[in-house]
RNA sequence: CGGGGCGUAGCGCAGUCUGGUAGCGCGUUCGGUUCGGGACCGAAAGGUCGGAGGUUCAAAUCCUCUCGCCCCGACCA
């Protein structure tokens, strides 16, 4: 499948604007992080709907790549998508004590409806536990009606102070997975299976490398039992939750009486998980790839992989350049970019850029968008039967512009773009790599930590409460994770970096989005 | 909710102090010349100056009230 025509993804000259600069990220690098998404056209502030985004054709078809290749994972290891309502009865949030602590402050509510004030209010669903919870009792009542694996695509609403776009919205979509199961074991086996999708995924696809790790309780998601979590490193050191996988207990099972017969005839409560990602993701995307002239995007994710510059003089020329071009998307729209093993085909998406511009306006036009490789037809080619190909990135595998034989165009397309997504994965992990440090002195710390500076810092910790609130208030940096065997370096004894108490192992410390 | 700032053309702004024909840049439309890294020339369209009331011969400008937004401090995927 190859496509020229795309409308909803070829923004109109509307946006082109000369003087719309993007800030440097040196310069001011929250700026940086709006420019690069208004100019790659993603999504814009809603303004009359007070801190909601309206997210654009070009960054929705980012979303739904994403939600593509989650929903199949999930599918993949049996779990249903269903839909559940958008309002809840505001009685079913504080069935759960820790829950409405958690949620109280940020929830809207419907109080009026038909004209009339309502008896009960509705809440508009924050994440949806307590409404499953309910269903869940209606449905499970035999050990055979176990394990129950759902899965919602969905809107949530979240009354926040401080809004960015896709990274904290009021109303934002996101995927919420809920499973009920018949021992803690069997739902924590579940917890961690999600956080390693989460996980692979976060890698494989977004080129975002992750530490996995487990919350602190001041951390951990309202009414769960443990929080696991997915922790990204930002360009400017910050770190992004990115995803969460949470083991509930019996909690809700308990608040909203979901009960089971089990095998041997025990009336017992279920055990039950859920774990989300959100369109926040785009946001983490943004800022793990993106550079001072724009957005970034790994192949896997690209609405349009390839787009195709015809160069001309003339009228007779500009005829036989196009159709020269027509000719090259066709043969790589039949690339198939999905790796080995995969369920369904991955097919290029290349689009010719055929407008009544000058090149160079519509060099920078697809840079800021971030398509992975630029094509250039010209007479000159045409002459010698060749193309000029760039990446949207240097390489060291592809560097500036290179000519290939349009014989080769499919075979080097094809490698470049495989390349291309290992390369952004490298770059972004050399990063955090480089920038993440081990810290034993508390002033060093402090001054890691001063003004908007940041970066990922392993250190002791006392494991108090105390203590963790103590150092957030000083620095604004906070335990982001204790990391699961195997992320972060081999656990060792130590004395906790604020306290000087002793600590079994080092933990993550990152300011966060 | 406390402190600060701002509402004038699609976007960014000037004009307000000192009332007197509503302007500039970008973008948009049309025509032409251009075209391997952000083109140029010519013509045109586009604004009840956030809203209401008041002062005045005359209000974007002065006065009163009001609505909305942004930034900074207490929560969060």
């Amino acid at each position: 499948m190859f496509a020229t025509g795309f409308g909803m993804l070829a923004p109109a000259m509307t946006e082109e604007r000369k003087g719309d600069k993007i800030t440097t990220r040196a310069e001011d690098y929250p700026q940086w992080y709006q420019d690069v998404v208004r100019e790659a056209d993603l999504a814009e502030p809603a303004k009359v709907v007070k801190g909601c985004m309206v997210i654009k054709p070009y960054g929705y078809a980012i979303w739904e790549k994403i939600q593509r290749e989650l929903d199949t994972r999930f599918k993949a290891t049996g779990h249903q998508n269903a839909y559940f309502p958008l309002l809840v009865p505001q009685s079913f949030i504080t069935r759960e004590a820790q829950h409405v602590e958690g949620f109280a402050p940020e929830l809207a509510v419907v109080t009026h409806a038909g004209g009339e004030k309502l008896e009960e209010p509705y809440v508009i669903r924050p994440t949806s536990e307590t409404i499953i919870g309910h269903f869940f009792s209606k449905w499970v009542s035999s050990w055979r009606d176990l394990p129950l694996l759902v899965n919602q695509w969905a809107n949530v609403m979240r009354w926040e102070l401080r809004t960015r776009l896709f990274l904290r919205t009021t109303e934002f979509l996101w995927q919420e997975g809920h499973t009920a199961h018949a021992t803690h074991d069997e739902a924590l086996a579940e917890v961690r299976r999600m956080l390693d999708i989460y996980g692979a995924f976060a890698e494989s696809v977004m080129a975002m490398p992750v530490i996995r790790g487990i919350k602190t309780a001041s951390e951990r998601f309202a009414g769960a039992v443990e929080t696991f979590c997915i922790e990204a490193f930002m360009q400017d050191g910050k770190a992004l939750q990115a995803g969460t996988s949470h083991d509930l207990g019996q909690n809700f099972g308990k608040a909203f009486d979901v009960k089971f017969q089990s095998e041997s005839g025990a009336l017992e409560y279920v055990w039950q998980t859920s774990w989300g990602v959100s369109t926040r993701l785009v946001g983490g995307l943004v800022m793990t790839h993106s550079d001072d002239a724009g957005l970034v995007l790994p192949p896997r994710l690209a609405p349009i992989h390839a787009v195709i510059i015809p160069i001309y003089k003339n009228p007779d020329e500009r005829t036989r350049v196009l159709e020269a071009c027509e000719r090259l998307a066709k043969a790589l729209g039949d690339i198939d970019l999905a790796q080995d093993g995969a369920r369904q085909r991955d097919w290029l998406t290349v689009q010719i850029d055929d407008r009544d511009l000058r090149p160079g306006a519509k060099f920078y036009h697809w840079e800021r968008r971030g398509v992975p490789i630029r094509i250039e037809l010209g007479p000159k080619d045409l002459e010698k039967g060749q193309v000029c190909l760039k990446m949207r990135v240097d390489t060291p595998a592809a560097t500036g512009k290179q000519f290939v034989p349009e014989a080769e165009l499919v075979a080097t397309a094809r490698a470049r773009l495989l390349a291309y997504q290992d390369a952004l994965l490298l770059a972004a992990a050399e990063r955090m790599n480089t920038r993440t440090v081990q810290l034993d002195n508390w002033d060093e710390f402090l001054a890691t930590f001063a003004g908007e500076n940041s970066t990922f810092a392993w250190c002791h910790w006392d494991g108090s409460a105390a203590t963790e609130a103590a150092i957030k208030a000083e620095t604004k940096a906070t335990i982001r994770c204790v990391p699961l065997p195997g992320q972060g370096p081999a656990p060792a004894p130590g004395r906790c970096i604020k306290s000087g108490a002793p600590s079994p192992q080092r933990v993550l410390i990152a300011k966060a989005y």
